[in-house]
DNA sequence: TATTGTTATACTCTATAACTATA
DNA sequence: TATAGTTATAGAGTATAACAATA
């Protein structure tokens, strides 16, 4: 455990945190010893709520899976688009991705003083950096694909199925284009 | 629009920001002219990447709902929570939420300075702040559940029918819950 | 003049430590 | 000694403005 959420400012810092961001709402959850349940009402069925709640436990198990190879959910998706789709600029890269502009920078610091990625200055036009992966990163990535497959996909079909996985991930699709 | 997403700070500022929350990954989007969409690949079967992004717009079309209301998703849950379990403690209340309780503290002061819950002394424990919904905070209680579902909710069932809406809801529950 | 990458900066959210008043 | 509420504070995430280099 002990996974650094946060792993994005230039000199990275790999110091043991005190705890994962999980550790805070368990504790928040089970400070008190437990007088009674309270009752969550509506709140159970409002779709805000529990896409919240889900999407921090998602993230935790990603983190958790991905220990080993110390990247974040927006680390692995910047690899992954990045594979995709070589020769890209930084701005086509965050922006595809719902980043801005300065906030990809520390990011993409950190993935390449780990050497997993490379900005090269376009020769078209100078002002863009084509971002492209390093064999390390190359390589990274395929072990990261098998952890994420082995590890995290494999956790949700145990609990949903095959069927209701795939059904679930069209629904977050339907609502995160169209909504 | 112009909703401020955060107004949880002690003395509120309903200052006109500069934008939703939402404008900021728009803009990131369409920044640039339209230079031929990337490929997203094996990104759009990542739950935690669809998951992320169904949540943010999700919340966005809350606070839209919520606009004449100025709650926000956390105050809402706060209201919901409050109102089914009275006589509950601050502690009690915050954790059930996943809320840190130094966190708890200007939200709930925002909450009251709008008259909305108190704090009262608990006469059991003199340490205990037991929570309360106002009549006000009743009142606005009321209209916000009528415009989530004539709203937010309704919207829902428009983009994925009142089955798949509840299909969704309850993976999710069990994705909080159990993953 | 407009755009790319960048810096600086600010605000929100989340997290921890430590204080106070009570128990 | 332990707990409830609080304060102070620090770290990530996210947002905007503005600058240098280039177009």
């Amino acid at each position: 455990m002990t996974v650094s959420k946060t792993a994005d400012k230039t000199a990275e810092k790999s110091s043991e945190k005190p705890a994962d961001t999980a550790k805070g709402r368990k504790d928040a959850a089970e400070a008190q010893g437990a007088a009674e349940a309270l009752q969550l009402g509506e709140l159970s069925e409002q779709l805000g709520y529990v896409l919240k709640r889900a999407q921090l436990k998602v993230f935790e198990n990603f983190l958790r899976c991905m220990a080993s190879l110390q990247l974040t959910p927006a680390q692995f998706s910047v690899l992954l688009l990045v594979e995709k789709n070589p020769g890209r600029n930084q701005t086509e890269i965050a922006s595809t991705l719902g980043i801005l502009r300065p906030n990809f920078v520390a990011l993409l610091d950190n993935l390449e003083s780990r050497d997993l990625c490379a900005r090269i200055r376009s020769t078209n036009d100078r002002r863009s950096h084509i971002l492209v992966l390093t064999d390390k990163g190359k390589a990274v990535l395929t072990r990261a694909k098998k952890l994420v497959a082995t590890k995290h996909e494999a956790r949700l079909n145990d609990l949903l199925g095959q069927a209701n996985r795939e059904a679930l991930i069209e629904m977050l699709s339907k609502i995160a284009n169209e909504f």
